[in-house]
DNA sequence: TTAACAATTGAACAACTGTTCAATTGTATA
DNA sequence: TATACAATTGAACAGTTGTTCAATTGTTAA
């Protein structure tokens, strides 16, 4: 019997499109520094527009996508709203891509 | 000393924007099924046309965006032009997020 | 209640983008 | 050369989307 080598696994339509609804978001420069800026710890909005330079809507127009997606959670203190990252699934998959980008002469491809 | 945690480590803009490229490209459905295709090994523009049920041409205008992120290489082959994912570290950020995903309870956050 | 602060929402606009179709370029064979 | 096959290219269209602005909801303090 032959050797065989990478049967280049089957990938179901849901998987597929559910990883592109995930690189779609993220795909977007604002929202994927909004992204980093609660990355670690929960951000109020008004917090993360100060610190990136945006207005207060944008801000939540886009956390309400991210928000919908699962990519991160709100939790209310008073009157302001914070915002983290989902979880830890979520926290690998940005760091992870960001380190595989500073890797040497990874800028893209070779 | 008190114990720093996650200092929340700056990312240059052009980093954000590098990888903000990166997510956008993979993240039309389309563009990353022909991603898949052509991940571990090389496929023709006919083949991937034909075995994803779509017109050459969009096939083909998908993979010179792709190649021009690097993300795929073309090799010509007689008449045929053959494409793969660039290197193996464009493998592993595909593979990666696809086993992220199959992870249980990781559909979207918990 | 009133006032001030924080965040959300909706409409509207411009810019971008995925797709289709037709025409063209490149390559190999008769 | 001529023919057929493979791939690329450009224009044009429709649909999507990021952003702005104004108005609204929710919360706390006076």
């Amino acid at each position: 019997m032959p050797l065989r080598i990478k049967p280049s696994p089957p990938h179901s339509d849901g998987q597929v499109a559910e990883l592109a609804d995930l690189f779609h978001l993220l795909g977007d420069g604002t929202r994927l520094r909004i992204v980093l800026a609660c990355l670690h710890a929960p951000v109020s909005v008004n917090s993360i527009a100060g610190q990136l330079g945006l207005d207060n809507s944008l801000v939540s127009h886009h956390l309400r996508l991210l928000k919908a997606a699962r990519i991160v959670r709100a939790e209310r203190r008073g009157k302001q709203v914070f915002y983290v990252a989902a979880d830890a699934h979520i926290r690998r998959v940005v760091t992870d891509l960001l380190a595989h980008l500073a890797e040497p002469g990874s800028g893209r491809a070779r």
